[in-house]
DNA sequence: TATACACCTTTCCCTTAGGGCAAAGTCAAT
DNA sequence: ATTGACTTTGCCCTAAGGGAAAGGTGTATA
């Protein structure tokens, strides 16, 4: 048996870390000693120590490495996998937006190496104001919850290409997103997804031209809420107010373009003079 | 002037962030009513915000960032690059533990979809039974903590290998780490560095031969701690008792093996039968 | 056998970056 | 004047422990 001095230098965990383990049921000493509480761990208990250290390494929380312990005892091992491989997922999508991270981070470093303060492509922003035309749009409008906005885009999308393509219309245009609620910003919730075509069918609305307050961004969406704010703050100071929900349209198709950064998108705010 | 609800919304930050912000001085509204204490923001503001949340998503904590932007208003520059280059060198080494991390859990789902158990492998570890020689060792030995602990190693080994290439020594083996502190993990502060050599120089010592218990690990250093428990297992269940600090010899050199997952790393500890 | 000292116990507060809820006050439109 | 949307403060909560304090144990040594 050993004491928890020991049992925590074998595994290389802390002992405040062991008693926080007990009191959670993630690992409970082998025996404890009623008189002095002592706690007694056996050498056994090792390899379930070392088990949560290594899913600790996979960034599993302590709750669901509780879970995944239970599977074990139940020899259910297709959720285990399933587990780890949801994980896997996971770690995925973080490395990528790691890798983005120190791309736009080594970005920043080299501009303000070059004497560029980092938050001045802000002013560099263009605002242009432009006359629009009407356009006829097949559309689908619904609510999003930002959970399922990352996957859902290219979803709506897909589906309304997909009615294009059996019901033999004729595209007019790149894809692009209406937003109605008052947070225009991709994590909206009213939001219509719709692509401009030429047949008056079942499904398709009429877009009406007006006068727009026009931005272009060049690079990932990320960037879109500066895009946004930008447009906000120039209407406010030129003294033309919003008339109609402001729209976005994805000119590069992101299927195609290799990287986020060469993704070109405009942003129309339809306005009117105060 | 805007409220604190539409000043969240344009920069895509809940209410209750700005709030905290206001109390911990990151941005402080541009006006307090004094009457009803509403907040209001000015659209000028909008640029900090969104600088701070350029800087939040390079995982610095509100902490740096406030720091961050008293140095842009001291226009200090070099400072403020200085940071931002740490960052980045942070962020690399994140990116690197991730992909190791990827990389080894797509290796345990693989073995658990052929069936075998992830930690499995502590029972494939091997324990023999040796009998080592003596060895005549150039040796540094200190207190390690384990902050310089990832970047002391290559240091001391330099060091060594500078004073054999120096003094024309002959190296007679690998470079290896002995484990002085109870706690016998690379953590573990008393620590010393050797190298066998051939002649018996000042600073050079007798590293005594004796029974030893011994795994080999082909696998990255992280994995030690699982060799180690490995072994003090092996030791209490076959009756045998540690006599001397344990070892470690590197077998491949670092510096020439390409990947983590081929590093060969023998462990030795000396023991007697109790 | 007494004592020193290392080790163990529990309890309480602290950490980051806010989220959730409640009670009460305020703003703007009707 | 009222309604409904918005805002205020205050309090408690999060995950995974870290640090410190006050007191009880285990064991090696004088």
């Amino acid at each position: 048996m050993l004491t928890i001095g020991e049992f925590s230098k074998i595994c290389g965990v802390s002992t405040k870390t062991l008693r926080y383990y007990d009191e959670i049921g993630l690992i409970n000493p082998d025996e404890i000693n009623a008189e002095s509480g002592y706690r007694y761990y056996s050498i056994e208990q090792l390899k379930r120590m070392l088990y949560i250290n290594r899913l600790k390494s996979y960034h599993f929380s302590l709750e669901e490495i509780k879970t995944m312990l239970d599977l074990e005892e139940h020899q259910s091992e297709e959720m285990l996998c399933s587990a780890l491989n949801h994980k896997r997922n996971e770690m995925q999508e973080k490395l990528k937006a790691f890798e983005y991270l120190v791309k736009q981070l080594s970005h920043d470093i080299a501009n303000l190496e070059k004497g560029t303060p980092i938050m001045s492509y802000l002013d560099d922003i263009e605002v242009q104001l432009v006359e629009t035309k009407p356009m006829n749009i097949l559309y689908k409008r619904l609510m999003m919850n930002s959970d399922d906005y990352a996957s859902g885009y290219g979803n709506y999308f897909s589906k309304l290409y997909e009615k294009i393509a059996k019901e033999k219309l004729t595209l007019l245009g790149q894809p692009m997103t209406i937003y109605h609620s008052p947070e225009f910003n991709p994590t909206g919730n009213d939001t219509e997804f719709a692509i401009p075509i030429a047949e008056f069918v079942k499904g398709t609305r009429d877009l009406p031209g007006s006068l727009c307050a026009k931005s272009v961004l060049k690079g990932a969406y990320p960037e879109l809420t500066s895009v946004y704010a930008n447009l906000i703050k120039w209407i406010e100071n030129e003294g033309y107010e919003l008339i109609l929900p402001p729209y976005e349209i994805y000119v590069t198709d992101p299927n195609q373009a290799n990287s986020p950064e060469d993704y070109i998108t405009e942003v129309y705010f339809p306005v009117k003079k105060k």
